[in-house]
DNA sequence: CGTCGGTCGTAC
DNA sequence: GACGTACGACCGACGT
């Protein structure tokens, strides 16, 4: 005889209390609640792994009135109705249990009690083992030596030996003691008096209610149970009636259908994605599968001019590039990877070095048979990053054209606040994929080697991939992105600022390479000298860029007064704000700030900018990154130059080595208020339209409008109060701050931002009505439709509240700014080709557009400048380019 | 020897 | 605690 199979019968309403209530909360990011779907997954992922059943099924519920309460209409009536947040989450629920593939039974008019009962019946009879998976009591009744009782939370089974041994009855009996005890939980009403001890006593002394009724004058010496039971004999038996769990339901399903299949573990792990159920997520998401994928090594000519035919008759494809370094301006093409179908990938390579004997194709032959598809405008391109192919496929000689997409671009549109949007992220996201990663063919640390020396069968499978889950990805963000309303901002945004930045990366900029190496010099005699001040000062050597011992010195040492702590209150602060007030009662601080300002100089750009020199082109190529700030901004990094010194005398040094090659001027284009405008353009606020209508000096105007004072009254320090003041609103400052800030007291700066307030009424209206629309949706826009979310603006949490409403007024308008210059930028690169200018776009900083012009040129320059930037977008008021020019970016700005 | 969080400082 | 958005140098703790 083989043992007989086992089946897991499984009440999943009682699991949906007892997971609702084991958790206290759990909510996705949007809110919605997840308590319940998370502990009901474990509890069954847990039984699953555990047992390994081949048979299981789950039994619900179903809403509405059933057979026992036809018998009797208080049945269940003292429950409370379902939570509303348990019954948002029974959907969630059904869906997981139907991707992990396991059936569900219900029935109209009965309990899931029912249905464990009469399928256990059934697959008893069968032959089958049962085990009822549940932590209700009620169930004792249906054990048999063939069906056993298993509460998985607290691990504790149940069958007919141990429930002998413990009740001293047999299971059946067990209806009997509910008849008399009844159940306040189902409202079942037994007899009064009577709880499940005494049940327990008389049943295991009488054996049965029947019983225990043909004998009741045995009991009348006590006098009370003998009273009530002979009250409640009708109740008993309806108690028991109720209690008694239906084992011969009229239901369709075999046992047969109960037998189980595999999880669909990509359902699985797109709702465990869904609910954010991270590690849930990452333990189902696909090991990499290639079975199903068909990747291509192309390095003939027939098999060359035969996929490039291909491409030529898609309407768009995927192109990814393989090279011997991160930097598009420094790397060599290695290889390139195309993909038009899911699944498919195909690499030509060109320029590996790794001894191979297989075959790479010859430069001629990829520029002779690409070079057409790859400028044809009609055939479209998509990439994940695809300014880099372009910059790389460019100083190759192929002016990439046709870019219509990039995934790279689409994830930071649907979700700016995600840090990173990498192909492998992007794969894991959408997919649940784990792609081959780069390190996994390259090695990492100090084994790593260049692409280029990567053997090409190991080539071929991870350049493949790229360009398949490319276009896959693509195929999957094209829908999102028309479904959420991007596809204005990705197509005229977005995807044409691509080839303008590229561009405009490629230009460079030129920088005096020994005016920096002069400067460091400069700077270095300098911190040497005051670094043995320091030393002397202190008394001791230390190392004065380590903040820790710096903290030491100066407030253990020297016992000065401490005025603040670090922020995570690992120590003493010593940034410039103290340093600045101690400078009052010792030397040294002064010093100490000094030798910071130098220092930084020093390092962060005059010896960081030489190294960043481009050895080809003797200049500075920035990375502009177009999917990193939250807001819509452009980031610009190795090196950043949206942050090089404008403010101090000695800064401006650096940005004097910033110079335009031979002939030629920088110019620069700024945008004179921009983000107040925009303000302006949200608020409709009367006075700052009125301002700006008039080309008003829009600070001294806050000025006099604040203070209350004749315009001839508005002295300097009352203009750069105001002034801060303005800047203070568009970041939603708090009195706090800004009587730090001005050195007045809190009071005053409250009365100051009321003023502000009653003066500018409309300002006030818009960050009240902002606040509120973001609390009811969750997130904010450009005015170009850029979004993005602020769940936290209905935390709990004080503190992590008031940072959401500050980032809900702060986004529209610094990204509003964005989307406006980026806007600027498209339409200046089309006008300055149709002028047929010399002209070129370098650099952009947030609010500022660099030229590098030829001299004869920059009038020209300057007049179709301001009437794109100027009238780029109409607002509710206008937009104002201030320009300047010179020989360098400190005069030009 | 690499990574990562903390602190500080530069820009708009 | 207390003003939004970035990048990056340096230190020091930690892990290999």
């Amino acid at each position: 005889m083989t043992d007989s199979k086992k089946i897991f019968l499984i009440d999943g309403s009682a699991f949906l209390y007892r997971a609702f209530h084991a958790i206290r909360s759990l909510n996705t990011s949007k809110g919605h609640p997840t308590n319940a779907t998370f502990g009901f997954t474990r509890i069954l992922l847990k039984l699953l792994k555990d047992n390994n059943p081949e048979y299981a099924v789950v039994m619900f519920d179903v809403k509405g009135p059933t057979f026992r309460h036809e018998m009797y209409d208080q049945y269940k009536a003292n429950r409370p109705p379902m939570p509303e947040e348990l019954a948002l989450q029974i959907p969630d629920i059904k869906r997981i249990i139907k991707a992990l593939n396991i059936p569900v039974v219900e029935k109209k008019g009965y309990e899931a009690d029912d249905l464990v009962g009469t399928f256990s019946r059934l697959a008893q009879e069968k032959g089958f083992h049962v085990v009822m998976v549940t932590g209700d009591k009620d169930f004792i009744q249906l054990v048999t030596d063939k069906c056993t009782l298993w509460d998985p939370m607290k691990d504790t089974i149940k069958d007919q030996k141990k429930i002998e041994e413990d009740m001293g009855i047999e299971p059946g009996q067990f209806i009997d003691i509910l008849g008399l005890a009844g159940d306040s939980a189902d409202n079942i009403p037994g007899v009064r008096g009577v709880g499940p001890k005494t049940a327990l006593k008389l049943i295991s002394q009488f054996g049965s209610i029947e019983n225990i009724y043909e004998n009741l004058d045995s009991l009348k010496s006590k006098k009370k149970l003998h009273e009530n039971l002979l009250a409640g004999k009708d109740i008993v038996l309806l108690s028991r009636k109720l209690a008694t769990i239906d084992t011969s339901v009229a239901v369709k399903g075999q046992i047969e259908d109960f037998k189980l299949e595999d999880f669909d573990r990509k359902k699985a792990f797109e709702l465990f994605r869904e609910f954010e159920f991270k590690a849930l997520a990452t333990e189902f998401a696909q090991k990499a599968d290639k079975s199903e994928k068909t990747y291509k090594l192309i390095n003939t000519a027939r098999e060359l001019e035969k996929l490039a035919n291909v491409l030529e008759n898609k309407k768009i494809f995927a192109i990814d590039t393989e090279t011997t370094s991160k930097h598009p301006m420094e790397a060599k093409l290695v290889g390139i990877s195309f993909s038009f179908r899911e699944n498919q990938g195909f690499y030509i390579p060109l320029g590996h070095t790794f001894p191979d004997k297989t075959k790479q194709v010859p430069e001629e032959d990829i520029l002779r048979i690409f070079k057409p598809l790859l400028e044809n405008p009609e055939i479209k391109k998509v990439g994940q990053n695809i300014k880099y192919d372009y910059i790389v496929l460019s100083r190759f000689g192929i002016t990439l054209q046709g870019i219509a997409f990039d995934t790279m671009i689409a994830s930071y549109l649907l979700n700016p606040s995600v840090r990173g949007h990498s192909l492998d992220r992007i794969a894991m996201n959408l997919f649940g994929y784990k792609t081959i990663s780069y390190e996994d063919v390259t090695g990492k640390g100090k084994n790593q080697i260049g692409f280029q020396e990567v053997p090409i069968s190991k080539a071929v499978n991870y350049a493949s991939e790229d360009a398949d889950i490319t276009f896959m990805a693509y195929l999957h963000f094209k829908k999102q992105i028309k479904d959420q309303g991007f596809s204005a901002l990705m197509n005229d945004i977005e995807i044409p600022l691509i080839t303008v930045l590229a561009n405009m990366e490629m230009q460079g900029i030129k920088v005096d390479r020994n005016a920096l190496k002069h400067l460091s010099n400069t700077f270095n005699l300098e911190l040497k000298n005051l670094e043995k001040e320091i030393y002397s000062l202190a008394g001791e050597e230390f190392n004065i860029n380590s903040s820790q011992q710096l903290g030491a010195i100066l407030f253990e040492k020297l016992k000065l007064k401490t005025i603040k702590k670090t922020k995570k209150k690992t120590g003493y602060s010593t940034d410039v704000e103290v340093l600045t007030k101690l400078a009052r009662t010792h030397e040294l601080p002064e010093k100490l700030l000094r030798f910071r300002t130098i220092g930084k100089l020093k390092s962060t750009y005059a010896d960081a900018l030489q190294k960043l020199i481009n050895k080809e082109t003797g200049r500075i190529h920035t990375s502009f990154n177009q999917t990193i700030t939250v807001t819509g901004r452009l980031s610009s990094s190795k090196p950043n130059l949206q942050n090089i010194p404008i403010r101090k005398k000695e800064g401006k040094k650096i940005r004097k080595a910033f110079i335009p090659k031979d002939g030629h001027t920088l110019v620069s284009a700024d945008y004179s208020q921009i983000e107040l405008r925009i303000l302006a353009h949200y608020a409709e606020d009367e006075i700052l339209i009125e301002a700006f209508n008039n080309d008003e000096d829009i600070h001294k105007r806050t000025a006099l409008e604040i203070f209350q004072v004749l315009p001839e009254f508005v002295t300097m320090d009352l203009r750069s109060q105001a002034k801060a003041i303005n800047f203070g609103i568009v970041y939603g400052m708090s009195g706090f701050r800004l009587a730090n800030d001005l050195g007045i007291s809190r009071k005053m700066a409250n009365a100051y931002i009321d003023n502000y307030f009653k003066r500018y009424s409309g300002v006030k209206k818009f960050i009240d009505s902002t606040i509120e629309e973001t609390e009811k949706t969750g997130e904010v826009q450009t005015i170009f439709g850029r979004k993005r979310r602020l769940d936290d603006i209905n935390s709990s949490n004080a503190n992590i509240r008031n940072f959401a409403r500050r980032a809900a007024i702060n986004t529209p308008i610094q990204g509003s700014a964005a989307d406006l210059i980026k806007l600027a930028m498209i339409k200046m690169k089309a006008c300055l080709e149709k002028n047929d200018m010399a002209s070129k776009m370098l650099l952009s900083v947030h609010d500022e557009i660099i030229f590098e012009c030829p001299f004869e040129e920059k009038d020209r320059l300057i007049e179709l400048a301001k009437d794109i930037m100027e009238n780029v977008y109409p607002l509710k008021v206008p937009l104002k380019v201030n320009f300047g020019a010179g020989e360098n970016w400190a005069k030009a700005h």
